[in-house]
DNA sequence: TCTGGGGTCCTAGGACCC
DNA sequence: TCTGGGGTCCTAGGACCC
């Protein structure tokens, strides 16, 4: 009875996003080699792949490969609108839908049998639903576990439906390159090949405390476990975001630009998102790249959380003045910001406010009776104008809040 | 071939606490 | 007073993903 049953885990994966929501906006793109983004090749359509191109290539050696492709500027709106139709038709078709980045999600169909038919009729009509009400294609992967559903799809690109039958799991996952595997990248795969280890069958043969030992702990375990189809991670609804970050490149016409205006400007846009996120943070991480490529980083964890552009930018410009001296000796060409640390207790929570005064204050009472309502009546203690920002801090009442994050097991 | 912008997770050492 | 084990938090760096 349950033998011809199907696996369960969707992935769902729209093919060559931003590429193919400018073939369908722009008719005259179709079937030519589109590429996104003109610096970096932010997306490739497939005619512009089939030429050799992929994301993150430089503009310059992409147009030498393939000098007919067009180049578009990326619009972010149509972007955020289209993966906004698509997720709405995810939850159309699944109770759970666990989205993993613009462009992509598990479902988890288990159950729907006697309401929607099997798992394959499912993902047959959601390519439909894509394709006819979005005019996107998205390929289905379909497997018994979130691993293999994307391995699945991967494999089916492009405009594919592909199923991994229960119990040929390791007949269809032995054959395939290392690189397949979800935390193998360029490091870890020259790393494995060295060790004449090229298919996942070959590393499934290698015992667990081998792995380990040539990778660490962590990776070890983890592809250890993926090599024989082990994942037992359930598809959940989000596990929400863990940071908001910004950066800026210093492309080398502008590397005279004003290192503290470019701060100022990357702590807004965050500072912006965070609050209409509703979201504070601790931890202030500066990230710097320099001419010679190398990286670095450096960080602060303040007392309370906070969306205060007052008080990230001091922790910012503060953490820029320490690093001073390696930016001079290395030449900066890219500054970002990050702030992390998010699910602990906001001290302070800063509201955007228009800025004449007659909205302004129908605005505030607005914006404090929905912290009331998120935090409890008491929870806001104070509130006051921070900096010349068009902004209001609301302080809250510490524990009213969330928890504090998942109690670090080890 | 030389590089955008946005994220996640892991490792390792040091400070600190019980 | 010294030593050890166990734990948390913070900082910095690195690999990887879309």
């Amino acid at each position: 009875m349950f033998v011809h049953s199907e696996p369960t885990i969707l992935h769902a994966d729209l093919d060559a996003f931003f590429a193919s929501v400018e073939q369908r906006d722009q008719p005259r793109l179709r079937g030519r080699p589109v590429i996104v983004g003109g610096g970096v090749v932010q997306a490739a359509s497939y005619e512009a792949r089939a030429r050799g191109i992929r994301s993150a290539m430089g503009g310059s050696r992409a147009r030498r490969l393939c000098p007919e492709a067009v180049i578009v500027e990326p619009r972010w709106p149509a972007y955020v609108e289209a993966s906004r139709d698509v997720f709405r038709i995810f939850r159309e078709t699944a109770p759970v839908v666990e989205g993993l980045s613009i462009d992509e999600a598990f479902l988890d169909v288990g159950g729907l049998e006697h309401v929607r038919g099997s798992p394959q009729r499912i993902a047959a009509g959601l390519r439909r639903d894509v394709a006819d009400r979005v005019g996107l294609a998205i390929t289905v992967g379909l497997a018994d576990t979130k691993f293999l559903a994307k391995v699945a799809s991967g494999v089916a690109k492009p405009d594919g439906l592909l199923m991994v039958e229960r119990g040929r799991e390791l007949e269809f996952l032995h054959p395939l390159g290392i690189e397949r595997l979800w935390g193998v990248g360029p490091k870890t795969a020259e790393r494995l090949w060295r060790q004449g280890i090229a298919t996942v069958g070959q590393l499934a043969a290698i015992p667990e405390p081998d792995l380990v030992g040539l990778l660490g702990r962590a990776q070890g375990r983890h592809l250890h476990s993926l090599a024989h189809n082990r994942d037992p991670r359930r598809v959940r609804s989000g596990p929400g975001r863990r940071s908001f970050g910004a950066q800026s490149a210093f492309p080398a016409s502008r590397r005279d630009r004003s290192l503290d205006s470019t701060l100022i400007g990357l702590v807004d846009r965050v500072t912006r998102r965070m609050r209409a996120a509703g979201a504070a943070g601790r931890t202030v991480t500066l990230r710097m790249r320099f001419a010679d490529y190398s990286r670095a980083t450096r960080s602060s964890t303040l007392a309370t959380a906070t969306s205060s552009s007052a008080a990230i930018s001091a922790a910012a410009g503060s953490l820029l003045r320490s690093a001073l001296p390696l930016v001079e000796r290395r030449g900066i060409t890219l500054l970002g910001i990050s702030v992390a640390n998010l699910d602990a207790r906001p001290g302070a929570v800063q509201l955007e406010l228009p800025l004449d005064d007659a909205s302004r204050s129908r605005a505030l009472d607005l914006a404090l009776d929905d912290l009331r309502e998120r935090f409890g009546p008491a929870a806001v203690t104070r509130a006051s104008l921070v900096g010349d920002d068009p902004g209001l801090a609301a302080w809250l009442m510490p524990g009213a809040l969330r928890p504090p994050r998942r109690p670090a097991t080890r």
